[in-house]
DNA sequence: TTATTTGCAAAAACTTTGCTGATAA
DNA sequence: TTATCAGCAAAGTTTTTGCAAATAA
């Protein structure tokens, strides 16, 4: 795999994002950097990347996929307003896997967890609106 | 709500599936009763009866939306290679929700628990895939 | 009767891919 | 030098939507 500028930008953008944005989202940004990178690019990165282990495919709820710089395995939580999705900052419970050996003989090989609720942002924004509401 | 045709067998259609169709898998379901229904008919009722509670949407990872007749929640394992859903036979952990608690500010609303593997039919594929190998 | 729903087709949203010129090693 | 990669645009996949005709209640 060769480090190309692209590859390099796209990576260290991923790596410092707080949140864990979509193949657009991290376009967008990758952009201000590389204003002639095109989304297939991204696209294509990233998929090699999440291949190589190096970020990780966030397996999840939503419309789009999403994507994080951290590759070791974690739980998230997507706010079902505005589709955010951060850390949940606890480890992998490893007894869940156990759980699942019954059903139907698959042969089980991970487990995914998501907290769905509402981000601080968008609670904000709620009470704004309510309070319109109320005047 | 009105109880049109289309709508009674897409509900029985899903209501009997043993999987968790995708919107076009029970498309060609419904189809051999109804040769006329379109997609987006299917599509349609699938959006107002979960939002009628009488289905639910699954909120897991794969490229497609898939539904389940059952409304009450429980968990899903998916099949990595076929995409194939099953219900899993563990009832909620409570225990969960509250592990969220700390993230961020979020208010948590709910969680998804997901299981990947592989279902006894690909297992069995793989095998015979295997022994054609090994001849 | 009439508000809701359907079928159809077009569009939207998201992602992948073929091709040609560019480039990392 | 050359296998890999980028940019561009076209195509693929999945889901949503506008509209006129049909229909449940």
């Amino acid at each position: 795999m060769r480090m190309t500028h692209q590859r390099e930008i796209i990576l260290q953008e991923l790596k410092m994002a707080k949140d864990h944005p979509t193949a657009d989202e991290l376009f967008q940004r990758v952009r201000k950097h590389l204003p002639k990178i095109s989304l297939g690019t991204v696209y294509r990165n990233l998929e090699i990347l999440a291949e190589a282990q190096t970020i990780q495919k966030i397996e999840v709820g939503g419309r789009q996929k999403r994507f994080d710089g951290n590759p070791m395995p974690h739980y998230h939580v997507r706010c079902v307003q505005c589709g955010r999705v951060d850390d949940v900052p606890v480890g992998r419970i490893k007894a869940l896997d156990s759980m699942a050996l019954k059903p139907h003989g698959y042969k089980i090989l991970d487990h995914h967890l998501e907290f769905t609720g509402i981000c601080p942002a968008c609670q904000e924004k709620g009470l704004l609106q309510h309070n319109k509401t109320l005047t």
